[in-house]
DNA sequence: GTCTATATGCCGATAGAC
DNA sequence: GTCTATCGGCATATAGAC
């Protein structure tokens, strides 16, 4: 393993545990067994490796939720009928639990994704949402659409919610100790779980 | 206005602003007008600052939830009906807006409140979660009364999605450079909106 | 009770030898 | 590419004058 992929390892799961500021550079390299000068090294600054930590997750996730909500959006337009919520839900949430139980990547990227929306920290935010805000227009304009007896506010508040639910799902999976309600072993079903709490709640 | 209550107050906006970790001593100070010295001479340490702002908002808060808790599992003993997912969530939500929209106290601390469930911060999260867990308790033994046909592990679950977008209404509202999705204006009917989610999502 | 001054320590980042 | 050594800064906390 590279130096440089040691480093992105190690910080991920660093981050995720105690979040970004809290995590310190001699932490990281500590752990990742290289240098100190390392990270600047190889990426410049504790930020920009976190950059590279989010790029090297998200990218993949990012393509996979346009391309499955443009076909739903094609199909909608060809066919006369408004696209449902759960295929629009679904288009959005699928993708991002789907890499991190494939295994390979990302188990700890999660909980950093997870906590983005209620960060207080500036630098992780703009990261997140530089990168998050295009897609959450798309899966916006496709709700209205299906539900067009309610109000663009109101949809804006209830995909919010929605936010709000997964993003617990996403810190709390194989994560007890940061919120531990008891109980919460349903694992594989958990997503599916999720989606219909959403679909049912926004129903109008 | 005493020294203490002009640093608790600036504390608590700083706070909810940047996160505990990011906020100096120097900036609330600073911010407060008073000497540097005056939070460890008046709280004895930056972390027991933030436990007295979180007991200051948070007992009356946490009193009203189990009032209104206890008198829905008491009419349900009495009558031979069981609660209503509606009233065990309005019992533990409604307190909690109530207090911020009377103005008078923290308009500041619901967002640190809002923030508490995917806090990386351990201070924060073990004051929050000493406090609001015997209260979940309650909560999840109604929701379970409310909902026979569904198992322990997914009403756990489903009320941690609830408490997700709790946490999206709390940190959302009123400040929308956290995330925000556009015309998010509702304000009066917001928590309405947030409950009928809730209880329409829970639902078996 | 409130101030100044300072102790003590860790932070991110860099310079420069190898 | 990787190391050591160190810079400059800011953190929390405290000692002691007033």
């Amino acid at each position: 393993m590279t130096t440089k992929t040691k480093i992105m390892k190690a910080a991920e799961e660093l981050f995720a545990h105690g979040g970004f500021h809290h995590t310190t550079m001699r932490a990281i390299t500590s752990k990742a067994g290289v240098n100190l000068s390392a990270v600047n090294y190889h990426f410049g600054s504790k930020e920009a490796l976190l950059t590279a930590i989010f790029d090297m997750h998200w990218t993949p996730i990012n393509e996979e939720r346009v391309q499955r909500l443009s076909r739903v959006a094609k199909k909608s337009q060809e066919e006369p009928q408004p696209p449902t919520i759960e295929e629009a839900m679904r288009s959005f949430i699928e993708p991002t639990f789907a890499l991190f139980q494939s295994g390979a990547s990302g188990g700890y990227f999660r909980i950093i994704v997870g906590r983005a929306l209620s960060e207080p920290d500036q630098t992780v935010r703009e990261i997140f949402l530089h990168r998050v805000m295009p897609v959450i227009e798309m899966l916006k304009d496709l709700l209205c659409q299906a539900m067009p007896r309610t109000s663009r506010a109101e949809v804006s508040w209830k995909l919010r919610f929605a936010l709000g639910a997964m993003s617990q799902t996403l810190t709390g999976h194989n994560q007890p100790p940061l919120f531990y309600l008891g109980e919460e072993k349903v694992s594989s079903g958990v997503v599916d779980l999720l989606i219909g709490f959403i679909v049912k709640g926004m129903q109008e």
